[in-house]
DNA sequence: TTCGTTGGCGCAATTGATTGCAACAACGGA
DNA sequence: TCCGTTGTTGCAATCAATTGCGCCAACGAA
């Protein structure tokens, strides 16, 4: 009920068939401003809907990234999902110690792409890239 | 016997206890060039030592990668290592089509490193990090 | 509205990788 | 050389994620 109506009919207009389940699924990433971990996205679908398999959760959220509906981030070993923003294209910087989560403007990326593809020939996929790190905060601790 | 001598006694002289499981790791992953899959190096390390674990090996190439002895190369999400070569430091761009490997001079992430760190005091860690994407012959097929 | 097709789901097995724990062995000191 | 400390190993359980398969239901055609 949050902005991911047009996704939803956009969706059903490509022929894809919308089930209860992609339904939750899709609905529990838009509401969430920030990124849900996999499990958390299972739970919250069983309230809804109790027999949803894990499999499920995780063969739906594959299909929305394939389509760049949602976006990708690895945060400690774990996956988690975001709903992809096309106006404001960022990839991500988890530290490793803390687990927490900047976002980074893709225009960073952009240019070493293009770097990439020009002497390469190497058509790289950094939509889903997960930059790892230390932050600022933790760096000073130690 | 091939050129990682040196390691073995730089890792005793830091008080490390180099076991013979230990030895077999690093000498399975020294002799070859280019990575070695961690099931291979298992399965070439039994040949040895019958009874070595596969927790070890994973142990032992995990503990390796944290010195900065070995470095990690994610290939179709299954993880290979190979030696790390200080005087040519590189990364690696994985096809998701044919799982070839190419390497990457570090230098071309080294810019993009310290814009990181000055602009968001984020100290990304990209020494074990793999660009994924799709190769020139991939992308000339499709 | 009903029917048929077929894409998607639940279930269970499997894979790659990690971890807790008790027994063991590497290595320095006596 | 033998001994004690303690870092490592083997084992088995566990975790996150993926996959094969038969049944079922979403959606368009009639």
């Amino acid at each position: 009920m949050s902005g991911h109506e047009s996704a939803v009919s956009r969706l059903r207009a490509q022929g894809y068939r919308m089930t209860p389940q992609r339904l939750s699924v899709l609905d529990i990433v838009a509401r969430r401003t920030g990124h849900v971990g996999a499990d958390e996205v299972w739970s919250l679908a069983r309230e809804e809907h109790p027999y949803v398999d894990l499999a499920t959760i995780y063969r739906t959220l594959q299909w929305l990234k394939g389509l760049g509906v949602v976006t990708e981030v690895i945060i400690g070993n774990k996956l988690h999902f975001e709903m992809a923003d096309h106006h404001s294209r960022h990839n991500h910087m988890v530290c490793s110690v803390c687990d927490g989560v900047q976002t980074l403007s893709s225009d960073y990326l952009a240019e070493f792409s293009q770097r990439l593809e020009q002497e390469f020939g190497f058509s790289p996929n950094l939509d889903n890239i997960t930059i790892g790190g230390v932050c600022n905060q933790c760096r000073a601790v130690t």
